[in-house]
RNA sequence: AUACGAGGAAC
């Protein structure tokens, strides 16, 4: 029980998902732990689609969805683009009573910002309390790829007003956001807080960053961080 | 910490 639980996630993550497959299914007693791990094994390896239809199948079987069931899901049907499911989703997530849970908005927000609703998406991040900097990220994220980009940019400056402090993951939202909006004094700064931060080191950050002067002309400052950088992918 | 949330360019 707790052993083939181990196993499944193992196998997932080793790639073999056939065997985690396979323990689950062979477990006799499966609790909602259980299918929670079998559904992020997926995720793991991008069968999205198996997500899907292991959530049906719970609720058939009256397992209750948890945390982890929920995020996979949630996730798999952003990838899927699958609106209809994801309302779903988050319609069974209120019934269990953790849609409160910040890593089970921000997926969800994560979800409609995917599939379009991207108003939705504002709507549920500004009803967060206690919003963290995973959330932060995603809903900038979700803004630069809706195509808001200044809009992005505003919510990331309030995300530094209230204290927080930017990561890797932030910045390759915010950094393209400068690109599109053209905005080269707020893209310097940025590219200042890279340095200080020690984000410097990041190979991809350093990519946004030259793509990011190219894109507003400024070829000899892109080419200069190139150069720069030690090891080019 | 049994499992779980945000992010790469060009083409």
């Amino acid at each position: 029980l707790v052993v083939s639980n181990g196993l499944i996630d193992m196998y997932s993550k080793c790639g073999n998902i056939n065997m985690a497959c396979h323990v689950f299914w062979r477990a006799k007693c499966k609790d909602d732990a259980c299918w929670g791990t079998m559904m992020a094994g997926y995720a793991h390896n991008g069968c999205w689609m198996q997500i899907l239809e292991l959530f049906d199948c719970m609720k058939e079987n009256d397992v209750r969805l948890n945390k982890v069931s929920a995020v996979s899901s949630l996730i798999a049907a952003s990838e899927m683009r699958d609106l209809d499911r994801g309302k779903q989703i988050h319609d069974c997530v209120r019934q269990q009573g953790i849609d409160s849970d910040v890593s089970i908005v921000t997926p969800t927000m994560a979800m409609y910002a995917k599939c379009g609703e991207v108003d939705k998406a504002k709507h549920l991040f500004h009803c967060i309390k206690g919003k963290d900097l995973v959330a932060w990220s995603a809903i900038v994220a979700a803004l630069v790829q809706s195509g808001y980009p200044e809009e992005a940019l505003t919510l990331f400056q309030g995300m530094q007003n209230g204290g927080l402090k930017a990561n890797e993951v932030t910045l390759m939202s915010v950094i393209p956001a400068c690109a599109e909006v053209s905005t080269l004094r707020l893209g310097k700064s940025v590219h200042c807080y890279v340095v200080k931060g020690n984000m410097d080191s990041d190979t991809s950050i350093k990519t946004a960053l030259v793509s990011m002067y190219a894109k507003c002309g400024l070829f000899t400052y892109a080419v200069t961080i190139f150069n720069r950088m030690p090891c080019k992918d």
